[in-house]
RNA sequence: GCCCACGUAGCUCAGUGGUAGAGCACGUCCUUGGUAAGGACGGGGUCACCAGUUCAAGUCUGGUCGUGGGCUCCA
C-alpha cells in the first residue's frame, strides 16, 4: 500500500493525501465550506460513504447537499431518523429495515401492534424534526458479527438478528449510529442529521417480513426527504404534474381508450385513439419502405410444439395464453403467440435462400398476448395484448455490423421525430436461463460490444445477466419530457433460433450456412410507446398525431353552412377536421376545443363567411388573426406532412 | 403472484345502519353570441359481484373480480 495516494478531482486537478484518508478528509483539504456541505463521495463513478477510506489512487467527486445524488443519501439518513422517531415515541418497538424505492421515497418496517394512522404521522414527523434539530452526527463503525449480535440482543432487536444471519460470511458489516439509535446498515449516510432539510411522511401499509406471507406482518411507513423545503415542495409539484400527465387520465379525458374488466389489462382503443395508433403504424411503415423491410402477416394461434422448438415453452409457458378447444383442454396443445420470431423463422425457412438476398428484414405488427401477472399490469405501459413494431433481420455474420449500424440511424431518426433526445444505451449479457453454447454467447456479446464501441455518439452501460434467453441485447432507454426513463428500443442478437429452426442460406462458394437473426423493435410495444408518448406530450399531440387536427367553430348558426364548406375543403386536403355544431357561445366552444387539445381552432363568423377567410387560433395560444383558408390549409398540411412538433 | 388501499351516475366525488346526492358531461327548450364555461327544465345508479350479520346494509363481516401504489417480474 502506497503511503500517499493521488486523488484526481473532476476539474482535472489532483491532490496527494495520506493513504487511508476519507472522502471527508479530501473535502476538508479543499476547504471548510465544502467539508461542511459534503454528504458523500463518488469514487471512480460509484457513490460511497463520506467516511470511506481511500487507499488507492482514484478519481473522486465530492457530493454535496446541493447535488441531485445527495437525495438518496439524505433519504437514507431520513429513514434512520424516522425509525429513531418511532422508537422514541413507542420505546421498545423492534425495527426491521428500511429501503429506498425508485421514486424518491423511502420506507421502514416495524413490529407494531396496529397499523400506523394519520394522527401518528404528525407525531412522527414532529419527532423527526426534533432529531434533525439536534444535529446528531452519524457514526459509522465496521464491526464483527459477534459484536452486532451483542448490540442488537441488548437492544431487543430480534428482527435485526435474523437480518444479520442473511449477511453472507466474509462481507464487511457496518453499524450506523446517531444519538441512541443504532442500525445495521451498509450506508452511505450524511455527516449529521441536521443536513436533512425537509421530511414528510407519505403513507403506511402492512407488509409481511421479507415479503413472505408465511412470515409475521410488520407495519411499514413511507416517507420522503430532501435537502431543502424548496426541493420537497418541488417534489410534490412533480407528483401533481405526473398525475396531470398520467396517460390513463388523458386517455379517458381525450376519449382515446378505455379498459374493461371483461378483458383485464387489455386496452380498447376508441375511434380517436385508433387514429393515433394508426398514425404510429403509418410512420413505421413509411420508414420500413425507406430502410428495406418487408412486412408480413402471421397467425395468432399455434401448435404448442412451435414454442417447444423455439425454447419459449420451457422458459415462458407460465406467461402464455392457451387457446384450446374445450375437448382438448387437458392437452393445452394450442397457444396464442406471445411473440413473432418463430413465425418469421417459419416464413424464412419456407424456401431456400441465397446469400445474395440477405439480409432479409421481416416486419410484423401482429397482435401479441402475454399473461402478465395481475400485479404488474398498468395502463398502457404493461398490458396483456399489444403489438410491437417488431422485425427480425436474417443476415450473414458479416452483415451484423452494418445492420446494427443502420438500426442506430433508424432508431435515432424515429426518436428525433418525437423529440426524445436523451437516450441511454445498455448492453445486456448472458442470463442464467440461457440456451446455447456459452462460446457462441461470448462471441455474440463481443460483436454487440464492438458495434457500440464503434459509435462515437453512444456511451453504454453493461447490464450483466439481463439478456434474452436466446441472445445478448442492446436496449435503449428514452427519457421523456419529465426526465423519466422508459425502455423502448431493443436490438437482440440470436444464434439459437436459426439453429432450432434449421435455417440456412447458400454462400458464394455454394455451401450451406446458418444465418444470424437480429430481433429488433424501435417503438417497442406500440401500447407502451403510446402511453409514454401521451405523457411526454402531456396529451398535446403534434398535428400529425392529433386525432382531430382542425375544429371549425361557427359563431352563430347563420354561418353553419360556411363552416361545413370549410371542413369539406380541409377534408379534401386529407386533414382530420370537424365542425362544432352545438348552439353554444364561442367561449364555450373554444374552451372545449382547448380541453380536447385540438391543435387548430378555426373561428368563423359573418365577417369570415363574407370574405371567405378563417380566424385561426392555435392550441394554448392567442388568437392568430384572420387568414385566407388556403394559407391556413398550407400551414396545417405542411406541419402534418413534415411531422412537425409545432403547429 | 405477494403486501396495502380503493371500487357510489359517463367523469370527479359527498354520503358511517333507517326512502341514493352534488358539480361536470348528456337530452329538451330559451338564448344567436367574436376568442377558455349563458339560462331553465329533464333523463340517468342491482352503490363492482356473491354470500353472511341485522327488523333494516351503499354503510358491518367474509369471499370473488377489477383498479391504484409498492415488491417480484417484463422472452
Amino acid at each position: 500500500m502506497a503511503e500517499t495516494i493521488r486523488i484526481t478531482l473532476p476539474d482535472g486537478s489532483a491532490r496527494d493525501l495520506p493513504s487511508g484518508s476519507t472522502v471527508l478528509d479530501v473535502a476538508a483539504a479543499i476547504g471548510p465550506r465544502l467539508a461542511k456541505d459534503t454528504v458523500a463521495g463518488e469514487v471512480d463513478g460509484e457513490l460511497v460513504d463520506l467516511r470511506t477510506r481511500l487507499t488507492e489512487d482514484a478519481t473522486l467527486r465530492i457530493v454535496t447537499v446541493k447535488d441531485t445524488e445527495a437525495g438518496d443519501v439524505i433519504r437514507h439518513s431520513a429513514e434512520h431518523v424516522m425509525a429513531d422517531a418511532v422508537k422514541r415515541l413507542w420505546p421498545g418497538t423492534p425495527i426491521d429495515a428500511g429501503r429506498q424505492d425508485h421514486s424518491e421515497k423511502y420506507q421502514y418496517d416495524f413490529r407494531f401492534p396496529r397499523p400506523f394512522k394519520p394522527e401518528d404521522f404528525e407525531r412522527i414527523e414532529t419527532k423527526m424534526r426534533e432529531i434533525i434539530a439536534e444535529d446528531l452526527p452519524f457514526e459509522r463503525t465496521e464491526v464483527g458479527r459477534d459484536e452486532v449480535r451483542v448490540v442488537m440482543t441488548g437492544r431487543g432487536e430480534d428482527i435485526k438478528l435474523i437480518r444479520l444471519e442473511d449477511i453472507p460470511e466474509g462481507e464487511a458489516i457496518t453499524l450506523y449510529r446517531h444519538g441512541d439509535f443504532v442500525d445495521l446498515c451498509r450506508g452511505p449516510h450524511l455527516q449529521r442529521t441536521g443536513q436533512i432539510g425537509a421530511v414528510r411522511l407519505l403513507e403506511s401499509s402492512g407488509a409481511y417480513f421479507k415479503g413472505d406471507e408465511r412470515n409475521e406482518m410488520l407495519q411499514r411507513l413511507y416517507g420522503t426527504a430532501f435537502g431543502s423545503k424548496k426541493e420537497l415542495n418541488a417534489y410534490f409539484e412533480r407528483i401533481e404534474e405526473l398525475k396531470r400527465r398520467d396517460h390513463r387520465k388523458l386517455g379517458r379525458e381525450l376519449d382515446l381508450f378505455s379498459f374493461h374488466s371483461e378483458a383485464p389489462a387489455s386496452p380498447f382503443f376508441h375511434p380517436r385513439g385508433a387514429i393515433v395508433y394508426n398514425a404510429l403504424l403509418e410512420l413505421m411503415r413509411e420508414k420500413y419502405r425507406q430502410y428495406g423491410y418487408e412486412e408480413v402477416i402471421t397467425p395468432q394461434i399455434f401448435d404448442v410444439e412451435l414454442w417447444k422448438r423455439s425454447g419459449h415453452y420451457d422458459n415462458y409457458r407460465d406467461d402464455m395464453f392457451f387457446a384450446d378447444a374445450f375437448d382438448e383442454v387437458e392437452d393445452r396443445s394450442s397457444s396464442v403467440k406471445p411473440m413473432n420470431c418463430p413465425s418469421h423463422c417459419l416464413i424464412y425457412g419456407s424456401r431456400a435462400h441465397s446469400y445474395r438476398e440477405l439480409p432479409r428484414r421481416i416486419a410484423d405488427f401482429g397482435r401479441l398476448h402475454r399473461y402478465e401477472r395481475s400485479g404488474v399490469v398498468t395502463g398502457l405501459t404493461r398490458v396483456r395484448t399489444f403489438s410491437q413494431d417488431d422485425a427480425h433481420i436474417f443476415c450473414t455474420p458479416e452483415q451484423i455490423g452494418p445492420e446494427i449500424e443502420a438500426l442506430f440511424e433508424f432508431i435515432f431518426e424515429i426518436y428525433d421525430i418525437f423529440g426524445f433526445s436523451d437516450v441511454r444505451v445498455f448492453l445486456s449479457t448472458r442470463p442464467e436461463k440461457a440456451i446455447g453454447d456459452p462460446k457462441v454467447w461470448e462471441h455474440a456479446e463481443a460483436v454487440l460490444a464492438r458495434c457500440l464501441e464503434d459509435r462515437d455518439d453512444v456511451t453504454y452501460t453493461v447490464k450483466e445477466g439481463e439478456g434474452a434467453f436466446y441472445g445478448p441485447k442492446i436496449d435503449f432507454d428514452v427519457a421523456d419530457a419529465l426526465g423519466r426513463a422508459w425502455q423502448l428500443a431493443t436490438i437482440q442478437l440470436d444464434f439459437q433460433m436459426p439453429d432450432r429452426f434449421d435455417l440456412g442460406y447458400i454462400d458464394a462458394e455454394g455451401s450451406a450456412n446458418q444465418p444470424v437473426m437480429i430481433h429488433r423493435a424501435i417503438l417497442g410495444s406500440l401500447e407502451r410507446f403510446y402511453g409514454v408518448m401521451l405523457e411526454h406530450f402531456a396529451g398535446d399531440l403534434p398535428p400529425w398525431l392529433a386525432p382531430e387536427q382542425v375544429r371549425v367553430l361557427p359563431i352563430t348558426d347563420a354561418v353553419m353552412e360556411y363552416a361545413e364548406q370549410v371542413v369539406g375543403t380541409l377534408r379534401e386536403h386529407g386533414l382530420r377536421a370537424d365542425v362544432d355544431r352545438r348552439s353554444e357561445k364561442l367561449g364555450y366552444k373554444i374552451r372545449d376545443g382547448e380541453t380536447m387539445k385540438v391543435p387548430y381552432l378555426l373561428v368563423v363568423g359573418q365577417r369570415e363567411a363574407d370574405e371567405k377567410t378563417v380566424s385561426l387560433r392555435l392550441r394554448h395560444r392567442r388568437d392568430e388573426g384572420v387568414h385566407s383558408l388556403d394559407a391556413v390549409i398550407e400551414r396545417v398540411v405542411d406541419a402534418v406532412s413534415t411531422r412537425s412538433r409545432e403547429a
